[in-house]
DNA sequence: CAAATGCTTCGACTACCATCGAAGTATGAA
DNA sequence: TTCATACTTCGATGGTAGTCGAAGCATTTG
């Protein structure tokens, strides 16, 4: 009678082990092949194409054809935020599988969230631009500052161009590995996109890590001290 | 790629019907008993329990054992939130249905507990003794001070009767619609007989709800105002 | 055109898991 | 003690979903 199917499905989705897998490749904010991402997932690409319809039938994920390839992606950043809320809880209740792998250190730093900054360096943007009166309100319920602006379009973000889209400026995604809020929306993606273009961090090749230059970390941590 | 795993855990613990049943009831915050889970799922009490225990190795229920029940409630803000998540993503993919109304109100403000008051008037009752320094203790283990023997003496209740009982004068019992404490044993009994002795309230001839008379409830609103 | 690559569909096999009956344990009630 | 209730464990069953081989499009390349 009370009809809870809805989030059964969505999870059952996300239960398969080569569906997760995948998923969490498309965590990077790439658009993959399938055949990529039947590398991932350690299975044939027939049975990747299997999980794939599954995936886009769900609504998890979104199919380009392109040429004699498909690039799938995820289909919006509520899907990343799932993902990674599912982590958080997978890291604290989770004795359930082996402990973190060497490449770790890198992802738990700073690493991408389906398009903004993650990890360590996420977290503690946040947190700085919080105390330093550029963002207010708590956990969920953000909002961009008189203040706020005026260093974003110091910084180069173009903030007239984020409040044209629909998508919401300011929104937080909790942390798995720190278990704290940090920056989502238009925004934490444009100042992840200023960090790219400054140099200041550029994107590893094959993973979710960012990777700050020596001379860019200085700059980021400057960036937030006053 | 090797957090995928975890998250297919803890996916696909989510993503039985069953089992999402039964976490979309926890949602609510309030603890629930094995057969209310079972109930609520639409399962036989054997399944359910082996759901439970599922569910609790996976570190997303806690369990409490509580004389002949077994209260379960989510085992933290994380997993509500990582539910919650889930309920969005279902939403934007046109999955979901809301869910059926709230139960029922008088349920929620004053009920039986097998033999003592429960509900909001429950959590009152021992929350005001406490304060009012009859009761001491704390969450557990619990007793009657001297000032609270007066008070129950004066309330009409036969402590000399009680403690020849081998049940225990004072005890603490979660509150399933409020999460909180109230009071239970033979003094919760004992109290519970008082309002109806007293016609301060009368019980719900066909659910476990206690009604309470408006000048019954005045007065018990007195006797804890002090 | 033909060959090669990328992907999908079909079919069969397999393994897992949800489900429930029956029996067992624990706590409370009479 | 004896009965009742709440829950767990065991065992058997049935359905379902993941898996891959083989064949079938579709697109690009030569």
């Amino acid at each position: 009678m009370k009809e809870g199917p809805s989030i059964a499905q969505i999870a059952a989705l996300a239960g398969d082990p080569a569906r997760a897998n995948m998923l969490a490749a498309l965590m990077s904010g790439k658009a993959l092949t399938a055949s990529e991402l039947a590398n991932e997932a350690g299975v044939t690409l027939q049975t990747a194409s299997s999980h794939l319809g599954k995936l886009e039938g769900g609504g998890l994920i979104a199919g380009v054809k392109q040429g004699r390839h498909r690039y799938f992606r995820l289909s919006g950043g509520d899907v990343a935020e799932m993902l990674e809320s599912m982590m958080g809880v997978a890291a604290r209740a989770g004795h359930l599988r082996t402990r973190t792998g060497p490449s770790d250190p890198m992802i738990r730093k700073a690493r991408v969230c389906y398009d903004h900054l993650a990890g360590e360096m996420g977290v503690q943007l946040f947190e700085r631009l919080t105390a330093l009166g550029h963002i207010a309100g708590r956990d969920a319920d953000v909002h961009l500052t008189r203040r706020g602006e005026d260093f974003a379009a110091k910084f180069g973000v173009d903030l007239q161009a984020l409040a044209a889209q629909r998508r919401p400026l300011c929104k937080t995604c909790l942390d798995w590995s720190m278990r704290r809020h940090h920056l989502a929306g238009s925004l934490g993606a444009a100042l992840l996109e200023r960090l790219y273009a400054l140099k200041w961090a550029t994107r590893d090749k094959h993973g979710r890590a960012i990777l700050f230059s020596r001379s860019g970390e200085a700059k980021f941590a400057k960036l937030l001290a006053r």
